[in-house]
DNA sequence: CACCTTCCAAGTCAGTTGTATTGGAACCTT
DNA sequence: AAGGTTCCAATACAACTGACTTGGAAGGTG
């Protein structure tokens, strides 16, 4: 067999490219062409690891998610080198990698939003968000009930409803943010504000 | 001076025409030509009403604006028809109201979705936002602070920043209520638990 | 009635899009 | 070294886009 060539690493770049592109000008925005020009390559050349356009954004998908995924595992393990963490840290630390505090997270929602504003219109893209998210709020609703046991939290809360909480409400001051109607450091701040309601018994820690 | 033709009229009904199609493929997705066809019209008396594509979608940005904001406040006259509401049901009203529970409401939803996909990119279609916003917090909050004096709320709350939590959750449970991670209505439920959480004093109240 | 402005349908145009085709270079295997 | 497969650049193509031009119908106004 010729021409040995790292299938998956050339695919990686030009999924690194689209998305490049798409946080500039949207899914739409990005043409075959600019996204070839954007990774350095030919428009044959994209062509032949993508047999179509919906290929590429499957892909593309796939691999920043994984990327996202990585990123927030990352950070987790980096902010507690020693000590090991208590569940508000974790959430905490969780919950501020998902607001555009960085320029990098920045653009890595912006692309989540051009897939997003495709998935509610087409329920095969809605599968990986569909897929996704329920293992989170189960992760969420644990880290919560363990709180609940060391005493942090009030009993009486719905671990379940507070988890999807915590949830929407980052991303919706996401949102407002991205809408240039707050900072992001407010948004922290707001997160901030709702865990220290949530974990009451240690509402002074900030 | 010949030839009467109501305007507004006409651009109102290609800008919902814009609306159906916009809820199903986008922004990008709607081309004039379809546009047109879906108003029942032809490009050529299209492209007389509007000068260019990006004058119609501001046009119908402003439209859709204008009825979802006259929708609310109907709705909200039409709620109590002879006793005064107390905040608690004036906010839960309203925060029902921007909730996927309707197809109509749905359907303006993803309009909107598609505008929020063009405003995070390009600053000038993040104007409206960004001008609307701020009031309808002074509102929510306005609300709150006679919660507080009514003994309904907590003193110690932010008002400031229950009134934005309160929209960015909501905007949030829309998000994956459109994405299919839950039903509309527990979207409504979680609203109802945060705002039973908030009016402590009425938790009792759903 | 004659006139003139508004209105609007049809067609044209240059540009861009995703996809398909072609031809040959690169390179591992036998 | 021969052969066959992978790789990839160039080109072509049909479809579609937004914008523009043209010609004439519609219908008040003088």
């Amino acid at each position: 067999m010729p021409k040995r060539v790292d299938h998956e690493a050339v695919r990686q770049e030009i999924a690194e490219a689209l998305w490049r592109i798409a946080s500039q000008r949207g899914l739409d925005g990005a043409s075959l062409r600019e996204v070839a020009h954007e990774a350095g390559i030919s428009l044959g050349r994209l062509q032949h690891y993508f047999a179509s356009k919906d290929d590429m954004l499957v892909f593309a998908s796939n691999h920043i998610s994984e990327l996202a995924d990585r990123q927030i595992r990352a950070r987790l393990a980096g902010a507690f080198p020693d000590r090991p963490p208590t569940p508000y840290e974790l959430l905490r630390v969780c919950l501020r990698g998902m607001l555009p505090l960085d320029d990098n997270t920045r653009t890595g929602i912006l692309v989540q939003i051009a897939y997003f504003s495709r998935a509610v219109r087409d329920a095969r893209m809605r599968e990986p968000a569909r897929k996704g998210i329920p293992p989170l709020l189960t992760w969420f609703a644990e880290l919560l009930r363990t709180a609940v046991d060391r005493g942090e939290i009030a009993a009486d809360r719905d671990l379940g409803a507070e988890a999807m909480l915590l949830l929407a409400l980052t991303d919706g001051l996401t949102t407002y943010t991205l809408l240039d109607v707050h900072e992001a450091e407010r948004a922290a701040e707001l997160v901030d504000y709702h865990l220290g309601r949530l974990f009451q018994g240690r509402a002074d820690t900030h």
